[in-house]
DNA sequence: AGTAAAGTGTAATATTATAACCTTTTATCT
DNA sequence: AGATAAAAGGTTATAATATTACACTTTACT
């Protein structure tokens, strides 16, 4: 598993990765991963950039599948239930969870650049955030925390004023 | 100003407040705070709940002012600009800024009862998480954080089984 | 095989947001 | 004050995202 979504990487792997835990866990839960539901799991994970539903309809289509939007919805709010993907609510978009299985907070670092978001761990933040909030009397149940800004492949590429060609996986 | 948006309070205070902070922020901008911008921030600042676009336009409507969706749309980017309002992702809805004018990070408390959002500094978190991202690289610009739980009021009422009428300010 | 539950197909529609173009109002310059 | 440019608003249409409702098919279980 890599270690960030920016820098290059064999982007196969994440994909079977993700495939492979989407089985485990679909196992273990006693839920069915059905063609779809993992086509539109491996369309997700098809790069790093958040993809919007309506997105994924013509691949869909092209796989023979049914393209209506209903169809993609569906996949997805089973994936979302499942945590395999998150919703990125600033985007409109989905992305593949990169360690689903685990409970967790997630915080996702969007690059305004290239496109690409990465999953942090948010458990630091969460807490304190929880804890302020109970201050309050604020029962905290779920968070969503979304950092736009520049990630580090495309602030080299800046940098550096285009010299080499963008990493696209 | 009241402390907290789920305590009962003198909420045309709130109004007022907001209104002629608006005013003032304005004034120094040198933007014009027109009719519908001034009606729109009213509007959303009827509640402490956050009010979709469309939910505003009725009201619109009934004052006699033009109620097609970009009549509301451009108030509210023209508030959003300013920094009157904020928009949550999380509920395609906008809540009055309870402290314009001043460069802030806000942080969303949001009742999943009684609906009510209330503004919260994320500063703390804010830094934590800038420095965090920057470790791995990241530069951070811009955040957003949305958190769903239950408000003091809402849990109040909960413990004491429905006795007193909910407050609706 | 019979049955219930889960999953999918399909059509229609709801909700949120923007584009494009034109008219009106306001501010500014002379 | 009148000319003019910029800002704001009116209007129509449409884009983008998401859901409802209902029929049909497949799967799992007895």
């Amino acid at each position: 598993m890599s270690a960030s979504a920016y820098h290059p990487h064999d982007h196969q792997g994440c994909i079977s990765t993700a495939l492979q835990q989407a089985a485990k866990l679909c196992a273990e839960q006693g839920v069915r991963l059905t063609p779809i539901r993992k086509r539109v799991l491996e369309l997700v994970w098809q790069s790093h950039k958040p993809m919007g539903a309506y997105d994924l309809l013509p691949a869909l289509a092209a796989d023979g599948f049914n393209s209506a939007p209903p169809t993609v919805y569906r996949a997805l709010d089973f994936l979302l239930d499942l945590g395999l993907v998150h919703r990125l609510a600033s985007l409109n978009a989905f992305i593949g969870c990169s360690h689903p299985g685990h409970e967790h907070q997630s915080c996702f670092l969007i690059c305004k650049v290239c496109d690409k978001a990465h999953e942090m761990d948010a458990a630091p933040w969460f807490n304190a955030l929880t804890d302020a909030a109970k201050a309050q009397g604020f029962e905290v149940e779920t968070q969503l925390t979304e950092v736009v800004g520049i990630c580090p492949q495309c602030a080299k590429e800046s940098a550096s004023k285009e010299k080499g060609s963008p990493d696209e996986s």
